[in-house]
Parts: structure tokens; sequence; C-alpha cells
DNA sequence: TATATGCTCATTTTT
DNA sequence: TGAGCATATA
């Protein structure tokens, strides 16, 4: 983002547009130009089907690209920009375009210099809408009451800025947690909601009613610290523009185009930060923010978000203002919306119409990824949602050996990855590339069982998303001193490393130090300088504390002179830091100590210590091993963009998926976009897609029956089958005699000897078929509610088969508004220390111990486990 | 200041 | 059940 032309004088690049008709510069665009107006289609046009190139040409006016997964959207945004560059419609300064991730960013600008070549100097304005919203807000800074050299804090800084303040109201941080509050801010701030805006039921919701002045007090404290979180990076831009039309007019000037990407997850904020720099006259009748009536869940008597209020009189459209006309294309695809709980309106792209009186709407429907088999099973999946604008993938790439859509069944968990691994072994022997194959789980904790049984395989596996690279503790203590280095201002830096590794500054010494810097208004590092000039302090710290603010005073006054990755080195040699880590016995010492040095590494790419820092703020992703040869291992939304030949989608259970708390929570919206999840997991797959459930999952630690995931038995049979392995149980691993033969499989074992037969007739056991009944009984009405206490026993010997079973009050799990499972707390146990029992996956044992609903068994082979006593009968 | 013990919570995650 | 956090304890 740095080093750009563009950075340096404001808007001084193209203050004189060339006009288009202008003679164009010999070489690649002008080339190309010419052609393109002369009829000729360009070469980058070329392969594009009909409906992309429509995308791509119809540059004027706002366009709504609905593109399905795997239909070529990335190349329709990139050869659209090269498009407009080539024909010499706008320079690329004069092209917005916002991407959300970093990754993607990435991705565009180097697609469009492929196909521009490199006769653009890089495109000053493509960038995510965080680092779009830091050059808009570095530029304007003190429009928004900053200084333009601001830090900006990641998740950490801030629940540790707001831990301070609910402490200094005196409030009580653990009834009130930090964390808690954050989130609540982001949501606030993800609808464009500055203190005085958040509704009045938020702001009482937390800490006693003090929400508002809280989040004041925050924004305030910001403002001193010079510092701003996420949020802020659109909000301030918001801001200023509604408050200083002249700011915004220069951009309407500048923009000619503006293009976004994954339109269907922008929030609130991000809608109203385009509209402001897209708006035009027409939209005046239109004011697409009224009167729109959010989905809410039934029960929610909360008042109207603010956002449903008009909008400020800045962001109406001036219309005696002769601006030109700013077209803004939309890319996106509302059936792969999986973000609304992390502030995501799918309203905004099933809105665009209204928004943009008289858009194109284009559907890209061609789909170049997947079989016919993978296409018709995920459309006929997502064709239960309602509320889509509407599209249906198909292909043109049919082959008779396609394989059809595997189901498999399994026991349980364990035995899910067990025979996963084979399969996955299975593919590995007929040449298949551990790299084309994904495992893509609902939740995180899914993933553990894979990695035991990958780890015990000896299978390559790598897990996408997880913790990332700079949100490690020891590279945020790194970058909290070389932050304070270069910025000595950085309070929030400085606290978090003054005592580490730990020299003798504790609690007392820095309340010490936050005294004199508030008494004096100065920053800490400043305010512990001072203090080591007076008596004020001990000793013991005060000697500590001067050596640690010469030691700063030191690196600061090397910082101009010396390369920026040895000053690192020095830093974290000086102040101690790597020996804290060579000193610690613990396991991961060594791999923090190795992190720090791929830290030192990474920052051989920028120029200075500041320009990684700033980098450093807003990428926080980090690069993956292209080298190894290994099976992915990630959650269905971190998968969204990916594809691989194989991807198995294990865990489709009720309860798993769709998620228990998505379905309490989110009511019919929040079905809705588990559903949208099934989908995208679906299409990420190209030529072979296994999905997996199974019938008892630990959850919590206590073994819990479960049935099928309602979204099998909504995909379509034609395109579907039963794998042959379906007797799962007795397919994969397990022996027989491991289920003690002769004795009736109380839970029902028509599912696996039958599993085939059962799953084309829609999975007929009796709890499966109870569950159905459930289903179709409850109405749609029913979803949140907690009525229709229905008690149901499902399974063999009195089983709770419920979520959140056993853990006391009330038992039971809604399915659509019913219960079906029930608690067996309320009845006494009907076992007794010392029984015999018997037990489906662990065998023979004695009851050690009773705990309510919950059994301790002694089991004979499988040692001492917890169940509950639904899951055992008397030996 | 280091370790022990208790308590709470348990989807998804970018910037 | 078990991880992460916070307080208790010596």
């Amino acid at each position: 983002m740095s080093g750009s032309p563009d950075d340096l004088p404001f808007f001084g690049d193209d203050e004189t547009p060339r006009p288009p008709s202008a003679a164009p510069r010999a070489g690649g665009i002008a080339a190309r130009a010419m052609a393109a107006r002369q009829g000729a289609a360009a070469p980058y046009l070329e392969g594009l089907n009909p409906e992309q190139r429509l995308a791509v040409e119809t540059t004027e006016g706002p366009v709504l690209v609905l593109a399905g997964a795997g239909t070529g959207k990335t190349r329709v945004l990139t050869t659209r920009i090269a498009h407009i560059l080539a024909t010499g419609r706008a320079y690329p300064s004069q092209i917005l375009a916002v991407t959300f991730t970093n990754k993607a960013a990435r991705e565009m600008k180097a697609r469009i210099g492929v196909l521009v070549g490199q006769a653009i100097e890089g495109m000053p304005w493509l960038g995510t809408f965080h680092s779009i919203g830091v050059k808009l807000l570095r530029r304007h800074a003190e429009l928004a009451g900053l200084k333009s050299s601001f830090t900006i804090l990641d998740t950490d800084d801030q629940i540790r800025l707001l831990k301070q303040l609910i402490q200094a109201e005196g409030l009580d941080d653990k009834r009130w947690p930090a964390r808690q509050f954050a989130q609540m801010i982001d949501g606030w701030k993800n609808k464009g909601l500055v203190p005085k805006d958040i509704p009045e039921g938020d702001a009482r919701a937390f800490a006693n009613g003090k929400g508002r002045e809280l989040y004041t007090a925050y924004q305030e404290r910001l403002k001193t610290l010079n510092a701003v979180d996420f949020g802020d990076l659109l909000l301030h831009p918001i801001r200023i523009f509604r408050e200083n039309p002249d700011v915004l007019a220069e951009y309407h000037r500048k923009f000619k185009y503006i293009l976004v990407d994954e339109y269907q997850d922008t929030n609130t904020a991000q809608y109203l930060w385009l509209r402001l720099l897209a708006q035009r006259p027409q939209i005046k009748s239109g004011l697409p923010a009224e009167g729109r009536a959010r989905d809410r869940a039934p029960g929610d008597v909360s008042p109207a978000p603010a956002e449903d209020q008009p909008p400020q009189a800045a962001e109406r459209p001036v219309s005696e203002n002769k601006q030109q006309q700013i077209n803004i294309c939309c890319v996106g695809d509302d059936d792969q919306s999986i973000y609304g709980w992390r502030g995501a309106e799918v309203d905004n792209i099933l809105r665009f119409e209204k928004d943009f009186p008289g858009a194109t709407v284009i559907r890209l429907e061609r789909n170049y990824r997947s079989t016919a088999h993978i296409l018709g099973a995920a459309s006929h999946l997502i064709a239960h949602n309602e509320g889509r604008l509407g599209k249906t993938l198909f292909t043109d790439a049919a082959d008779p050996d396609d394989p059809k859509v595997k189901v498999h069944a399994a026991w349980d968990s364990e035995e899910e990855a067990r025979a996963l691994g084979e399969e996955i072994e299975a593919l590995q022997a007929k040449e298949h590339a551990l790299n084309d194959m994904a495992i893509l789980v609902r939740a995180s904790f899914q993933m553990r069982e894979f990695e035991d049984r990958f780890v015990t395989l000896g299978l390559n596996y790598r897990v996408i998303g997880g913790p990332r690279f700079y949100e490690r503790m020891e590279i945020r203590d790194a970058l909290a001193y070389f932050r304070v280095v270069a910025q000595g201002a950085d309070d929030l830096a400085f606290e978090r490393i003054v005592n580490v590794p730990k020299r003798g500054l504790g609690e007392a010494a820095v309340r010490q130090i936050h005294d004199v810097a508030r008494m004096r208004g100065a920053p800490l590092l400043q305010a512990a300088r001072d203090l080591v000039g007076t008596e004020e302090m001990k000793p013991k710290p005060r000697a500590a504390l001067r050596n640690l603010v010469e030691s700063f005073e030191r690196w600061q006054g090397m910082l101009e002179r010396t390369p920026h990755t040895e000053l690192a080195e020095l830093i974290l040699e000086e102040s101690g830091y790597t020996d804290m880590w060579k000193n610690d016995r613990s396991a991961e010492a060594p791999g923090r100590l190795e992190n720090l040095k791929e830290l030192i590494r990474s920052m051989e790419e920028y120029e200075s210590l500041r320009g990684f820092l700033e980098h450093v703020a807003l990428v926080m992703d980090a690069e993956r091993d292209e080298e190894l040869d290994a099976v992915s291992l990630m959650t269905l939304h971190s998968a969204k963009g990916l594809e691989f030949d194989t991807v198995f989608l294990p865990g489709w259970e009720e309860g798993l998926f769709p998620h228990q708390r998505a379905l309490d929570e989110g009511g019919r919206s929040g079905l809705e976009e588990e559903r949208r999840l099934a989908y995208v997991g679906l299409t990420r797959a190209k030529k072979n897609l296994h999905v997996w459930f199974t019938s008892n999952r630990r959850i919590h630690g206590l073994w819990q029956s479960t049935i099928p995931s309602r979204f099998l038995d909504e995909l379509p049979e034609a395109h579907v089958e039963v794998a042959e392995d379906g007797g799962a149980y007795g397919g994969y691993g397990r022996p027989l005699g491991d289920r003690q033969p002769g004795r009736p499989n109380p839970y029902g074992p028509s599912r696996f000897d039958e599993a085939a037969e059962v799953f084309s007739s829609t999975y007929a056991t009796p709890g499966w078929q109870r569950a159905q009944k459930n289903r179709t009984d409850a109405t749609a009405r029913n979803w949140g509610t907690r009525s229709g206490h229905q008690v149901e026993r499902i399974g063999y010997g009195e089983t709770d088969s419920g979520y959140g079973a056993g853990r006391g009050s009330v038992k039971g799990r809604t399915i659509e508004g019913e219960l079906v499972a029930k608690s067996v707390a309320d009845s006494p146990s009907a076992f007794k220390v010392g029984d015999r029992v018997f037990h489906l996956k662990f065998g023979n044992g004695n009851v050690a111990a009773i705990d309510g609903n919950k059994l301790t068994i002694d089991f004979d082979k499988a040692g001492q486990k917890r169940v509950l006593d639904g899951f055992v009968e008397r030996a």
C-alpha cells in the first residue's frame, strides 16, 4: 500500500484526467484500447462466456453481478478492471476496488497485473475496506481529531483498554467482561453507530446501564491515545464524509469506478461508506436505508436499530451538484452469505436494485468447478431457503462417470475419523494428491479427532485458520517493543511490555507511572522518564525502570541509522526478551523463539520499522507452506473461496450442523445461514464429495446420541448415494465382537445394516422418523419459542438425545420449536453403584458413581468413563 | 512470584 | 471433558 505515487500528493495524479479521446500511449494498454474501440475483441476478453463478458463490458451505471460458486467471479472482477483501464475510461487511481481480505486484494492485484501488463503503476485504491479506510483516515486524520500517525489497535489492545475503563468506572470486570463489551462495541460500529446513536436498550444492557457512557469514554480514550480500532477505520471516514461535503466531493470527483467484492458480506457501516462514495442524484427518491425491515428472531423486542433511520443530510444526493456519474459494480452471491453473525447484512445485496435504480443485474450461473452431481446436490439444498435472489448453477461438463455425492454413516466421531482416514489413504493410493483434499468441519472442536487420527496414520495434514501468527503472544510482545520504539507515545504497547520479561515493575510501579502520566497528560514512556529522575519510587524498581527507559531512548536513537531488522534483533536481545524464552523450560519455548526469528525474517521485505508496523496492523495472515502435500483441515467458514478435488464434510448431525446455537439464536434466518454454509461446503468440491454423519458424539465430555442433519434430507436422491461402506459400523474398524453379537442393537441396527436402503427412504430409523414428524408438525412460526414441550425418548434405555442434556435444568433440544428429547434427570437414576451394565461403545462395566443421570462407570476394557445413564443397560 | 486450584464455558472470524 | 483464566496460597 505504501510507496505508490498516489500516496504523496493529494489527488496528485489525476487532477487532469486524460480525456478518453486522447491519443493512447504506445504500448500494451494503448494498443489493446485501440483494438477494443475498433471492435476487435481485446485479448483479455477472450474465453469469457457471454454473461461474464456482459459483466465486464457493462461499465456504466450500477451493476450487480450475482456470481454463483465457481462461476468465475474473480475473473470477471479483474477483467472488468483491466477493461476499464485498457479502454482509457479511467486511470488506475480513479478506480476504487474493495475486498474483505488481504488475500483477495493481493490476488486481484496480481491478476490485474497479468492482464494489463506492467503498464500500470499498481492500483492505489485496491484494498480491503480497512486498508482503504486507513488511507483515507491518514489523509484526513485531523477531521476526526487524530494525528495522522495514529496507531491501530487490535482486539487484544481493545480489550485491555476496555478493562481499564470498566475498572475505572468502579464496575466489577468479571460481571461485565471487557471481551463481551468489545463485541458489543464492534456490533455497534458494524452498524455505523456512534455512542449517541446506539439504541437505548443496548445502552442499558451493559454495566448497569452505563453502556453508552463506557462507549463514549472508550472513544475519548482512543482519541487521547491517538489510536483507532478496526471499526473506526470505517466509522471515522463515514463521519468525515458526512460532516465535510467538500472532502466527500473530492472523492466523488476522484473515483469514477467503484468495485466491491463479496458484496453479500458487507455490514451496515460498509454499506453506508460505499453509498456515500457512490451516491448519485438518482438515488434521491428511494432513500435506501428507510423502511428496511430486518429479519428478527421472534421475541426480539428491542427497538428498531438506528440503521433504519433515514440517512443524514450529507448523504443525501446533492442533485444540483453536477457530479460525474460514479459507476458502482458489486459482485457477490447471496447464497454464500455466512457472516451474518458478525454484522454482515445479506439485505444489502438483496436490496441492491432498490438502492441503485436502473441497475443492471447479471447472473453468472455457469459453473466451471464441479460435477453435475455436486451442483445438483448443492442447488437442491439451497433451494430450501427463502428470500434468495435465485440462481441455479449448471455445467456443460457432465460426465456419466462422475461419482454421485456420497453419504456415509459412522457410529461415532472416532469411527468417522478412522473411516475418513481410510478413504483418504485409498485415494492417495490412487495417486490423488493430499493437497487436493479437504475436510471441512462446522466447529473447530471437530478437528481434534481428525488430527489425532492423522497423527496415528502418519498422514500429512494442515490446519487452515487457527491462531494467526501475529496473534501469538511472543509476536505481540515483540511488536509491542517495536511500537514503543517507533512511536514512543504508544501507551498500550508500553504497558504490555514494561514488565515482560519480569523486571520487578509490578502493579505498584505501573500505577505510579500511570499517575504521573495522567497528571502531566503525557504518555507513559515520558512519565516513566520523569519518574526515574525523582525520589518517588523505591530504589529497586526505579533502577529497573531507568534501565528500560534508557534502553528505549537508545533504540529510538538508532531508529534512523540502523537497518530495521538488525535493530529489531538488538531490541529483543537487549531487553532480555529472547533470554526469557531461552530460559523457559516449557515445551512451547523453542517454537516461540523460532517464531521470533520468523518475525525478523518477515521484516526484511519492508523498508522500515514503521512500514512494517503499518503492514502488521492490518495484515494478520500467515503464508502456508505450499511445498508439503497435505490434507487441509478447516472450518466451513474458512473454506469459502477455496476449491478441492475431493471434499469431506463430516458431522452432519442435528445440533452440530445446523448448529443448535444458530437455531436458538438466529431462528429461521439462523437456519438459512446454516444452510448457506452447507451450500458453501458442498460447492467447494470439484469431483468427489463425501458427507458424513455419526450416531453418537461426545459433547462437553458426555456421549450423546445424535440424529442425521436435516440437510442430508434436503439433498436430492438423484445425485446422492449412500456409500457402500454404509454399514460403517461393521464395515469399518470395530470388530463385530465388540458389539456383543446377539444383543439387539438398541439404537437400531437397521440404520447401519441397511444403510443404503434406509438413506434412500429418508433414514427410516425410529428416531429419525420421529424427528421428521416433529419437523413436519412444527410450523415455521414456532421458531425460537419455548412452547410445545413435547417429550420424547429416542433410542434404547431411556436415552436423552438432546444437546445440552445433563446440564441440570432445561433439557432436550429444540427442533423447529419442538422438544423432541427430554431429560432423565428428573427421575431418579435406574442404576445404583455397583450395578453391572452394558454400553454400546464401551462394553461391559460396573457403575462406580452416580451424579443425576450421569454415571461414572469402570468399563472392563475401556477404563473409567462418564456417560449418560440412557446409554447403558443392565448387563 | 511460581504453582495449585477453582470456575466457567464450550460456533463460525476478518480487519 | 478440558482449556483458559483468575484467584489463592505458600
